[in-house]
DNA sequence: ACTCTGGTTCAAGACGGG
DNA sequence: CTAATTGAACCAGAGT
DNA sequence: CCCGTCC
């Protein structure tokens, strides 16, 4: 999701613009409210979180596993001070070329987006509309576009009774956009240690504007539509500094070699970059209550079948990390595994081609030919 | 040469018992 | 119609 | 730590 290769890019044309930061230098600082991209969450609980190939369910065959993720790594950040914001930023299905396509699934965001502003006057998230986003989830992936509208149905979030695991409030806005810069930088919590990519010196490293970088980013291959055939990273750098944007990079190839895709709907992507629908956070009021531990229990276990020992068991953490106020002790947060891969980022050079092979890390690392 | 493209492979969560 | 998503990383190959 | 279970 999100910028085709844009990590890799800026890794390479602004290296200055990533900072490596340990987990603890996030306590004190920013008063521990982590914003996180709800739909990656449960995309990856969904993945990750299977037996034998499948995910898990209840008896009516209803899915868990993004329960079971969500339930517990929220916990764990709690207990170690930290305020989690889940943000859902209403991923949309995937896109191929197709122009209906591209349509509806601006309207299925539209609706998400819609929704989630009805849900915000509630200012509770509940684990029912995290099993509903499943559903969207899922829908958009599996069935075909119309399908996918119709279940997803905006009024089954209304039907919001039960306080969630966190009584998170949640902040909206769209994912990989500027406004994730909003205060600066961008975190990128996909593994240790946490990279932080500053949005001013990118554009500063790199040479663009605002307006420029998310031309950029369109041509680099986005969720929202095409892109233009032979135009890699490289060249899209290249083009968008010679010529400013997309229109003046459209009268200035050769069309036929580089063909851009039928009804390219750029424009429009750009708008959403630009204009992003963004709850005004001043007006959002973040809360972490206490959970609702009989309506968790009803939900969790009584309907998802969840063990209720450990529900019972989370339900006392929560409690506690709550009153344990500002102590900030993370020791054994994200369990440093030893094989912390930190050289990762050659920080030298750009010899970005040239990758040794790590050493032994991954044991099965069997050369196949074909 | 350079780089885009398309094929492939791999790993991805959290917990706790032993 | 096999059961099953997604990206990233790597490699081979073709277009310029 | 390794590996099976969680639902």
């Amino acid at each position: 999701m999100g910028i085709h290769g844009l990590a890799k890019l800026i890794a390479d044309q602004a290296p200055g613009a990533i900072k490596e930061q340990d987990i603890r230098n996030y306590f004190g600082r920013h008063s521990r409210k982590i914003a996180i991209d709800a739909s990656m969450c449960i995309y990856q609980f969904l993945i990750a979180v299977r037996q034998d190939g499948n995910v898990l369910q209840n008896e009516d065959g209803e899915t868990t596993s993004h329960l079971m993720g969500m339930f517990y790594r929220t916990i764990r950040m709690l207990e170690h001070g930290i305020k989690p914001v889940y943000v859902f930023d209403g991923k949309p299905p995937q896109l191929k070329s197709s122009e209906v396509r591209e349509v509806v699934s601006l309207l299925i965001r539209l609706q998400i987006i819609s929704a989630i502003c009805t849900l915000l006057s509630n200012n509770l998230l509940t684990t029912t509309y995290l099993s509903t986003m499943l559903v969207i989830i899922l829908s958009a992936h599996l069935l075909n576009c119309s399908a996918c509208l119709q279940i997803f149905d905006v009024a089954y979030i209304h039907k919001i009774a039960i306080t969630c695991i966190t009584c998170i409030s949640i902040v909206l806005y769209i994912s990989l956009r500027k406004d994730q810069f909003l205060y600066g930088q961008l975190l990128h919590m996909k593994k240790l240690p946490i990279q932080e990519f500053h949005f001013s010196r990118i554009l500063q490293e790199i040479g663009l504007t605002n307006e420029q970088f998310i031309d950029l980013c369109i041509l680099l291959g986005c969720d929202y539509c095409g892109t233009i055939k032979g135009i890699g990273p490289k060249r899209a750098i290249d083009l968008i500094k010679q010529h400013g944007c997309i229109e003046e990079i459209l009268e200035n190839i050769d069309s036929n070699k580089h063909p851009s895709p039928e009804d390219w709907l750029y424009k429009e992507a750009r708008g959403l970059f630009l204009n992003p629908e963004v709850v005004d956070c001043s007006t959002v009021e973040l809360k972490w209550s206490q959970p609702d531990e009989d309506g968790l229990i009803q939900f969790m276990c009584n309907e998802k079948q969840f063990s209720e020992d450990r529900i019972r068991n989370g339900c006392k953490k929560i409690v506690k990390s709550r009153q344990g106020s500002t102590q900030g002790r993370l020791d054994s947060f994200f369990t440093v595994t030893g094989s912390l891969s930190s050289k990762r980022k050659e920080a030298e050079g750009k010899g970005s081609a040239k990758k040794k092979q790590k050493t032994g890390a991954t044991p099965g690392k069997f050369r196949k030919g074909k």
